[in-house]
DNA sequence: TAGCATGGAGAACAATCAGAGAACAGAGCA
DNA sequence: TGCTCTGTTCTCTGATTGTTCTCCATGCTA
């Protein structure tokens, strides 16, 4: 069964915004953002999506509503780029790329696209697509995205201290290892696989 | 059943810019991009082509549109691994992976494991995953697996001499390039992307 | 010259898509 | 009990879209 535009427009939305919405969103919301004035219209739309099989009503047939997306999952997202020194350069609608499952974890995933050189001395270069298990947290000398003080992201490896610090360490011999308190350092997943094309 | 020239030129951009379409492409869209103002002359291409087993339309007869072509698609085979000095060592039972579209190039291809570190320094590790382009002819500067003497098999790049002779330069700078005469080397592929797992 | 293949324009049409709006039943609440 | 909010169902309308059709232009060939 395929889908309309229209259809695949609200499931685009509702698959990218799963996360923000606090209580499964009711249908008068989601015509509010969808720009519908109608129920009924959207109740169609939604109507397909679970004839599809990609969204599935809610039990407590009132009050919250359905939404909830399957794991069936066409792929993993592709978030942006990460540059050293950066925050994560956000990609508005982020496309899908459907990842063998081998390059994958069995937990949920995203991509990134890596920009500059500092973890060139083991073979991410500038440019290539890496696969990152989402997780807020990671084993000493795991390579994880971390983001500073709320700020910048980086790709790095970690290192727990002894101390509660945490040093980021850059696979570039020319480049500096830096180190943290532990509370400026939010891990933002690990690395798991890299894809890169010529 | 020969396609016109016309027909060709149509296929040719449904093939290369399938990715590029969100959606399946409309016919007025379409019309538009390939400078026609009649959706009713490219339906009659389009015709032609569903009649040559090259493009089928989709079900939802409105909304969305035809164009899918299509990818039997059963995975690239991986041969084995490559390592400098030796022939490619064949796995008997070749496994297929599948291979997200976007890593392939539109010719047939193959998957290597590379052993060995002499192309390192471009970020091509030991035990990655090469995917390569079948062909037995490269342009210069082309990374390559060559076949040096009907005997052993190695990923190098390629620089065509003027006297007829090849280079083949490993990307690892302790090691040193090696000339060949053009008859001793054989072509067996040309590096299209790279998969790595950690 | 006539005939044919190719390529395109444009009109007309039926099916579908997309949306609006009204009405309704059930749930929760005061 | 009423009121409000919600999902659901329904009809109606307008816009799109694939399809079919006729007509025309060009170039090639017999």
């Amino acid at each position: 069964m395929k889908l309309t535009r229209r259809q695949q427009e609200i499931y685009n939305y509702l698959h990218n915004n799963a996360e923000h919405f606090v209580h499964p969103p009711t249908y008068d919301e989601l015509c509010l953002e969808l720009g519908l004035s109608s129920r009924g219209s959207l109740h169609k739309h939604i109507q397909a999506l679970v004839d599809a099989g990609l969204v599935e009503p809610m039990e407590g047939r009132q009050g919250i509503r359905l939404v909830e997306w399957e794991q069936v999952d066409e792929g993993i997202p592709h978030l942006g780029a990460i540059a050293a020194g950066r925050p994560i350069e956000a990609i508005s609608q982020p496309e899908f790329l459907s990842v063998p499952d081998f390059m994958l974890s069995q937990y949920p995933c995203y991509a990134l696209t890596v920009k500059g050189e500092s973890m060139i001395d083991i073979g991410i270069m500038d440019g290539d697509l890496v696969v990152i298990e989402k997780r807020d947290s990671a084993r000493n000398g795991e390579i994880v995205v971390a983001l500073i003080n709320n700020e910048e992201a980086t790709l790095k490896r970690q290192q727990n201290n002894n101390d509660g610090s945490v040093t980021l360490i850059p696979e570039n011999s020319e480049m500096e290892s830096m180190t943290y308190p532990a509370e400026q350092v939010q891990i933002q997943g690990v690395l798991v696989s890299l894809l890169r094309r010529y």
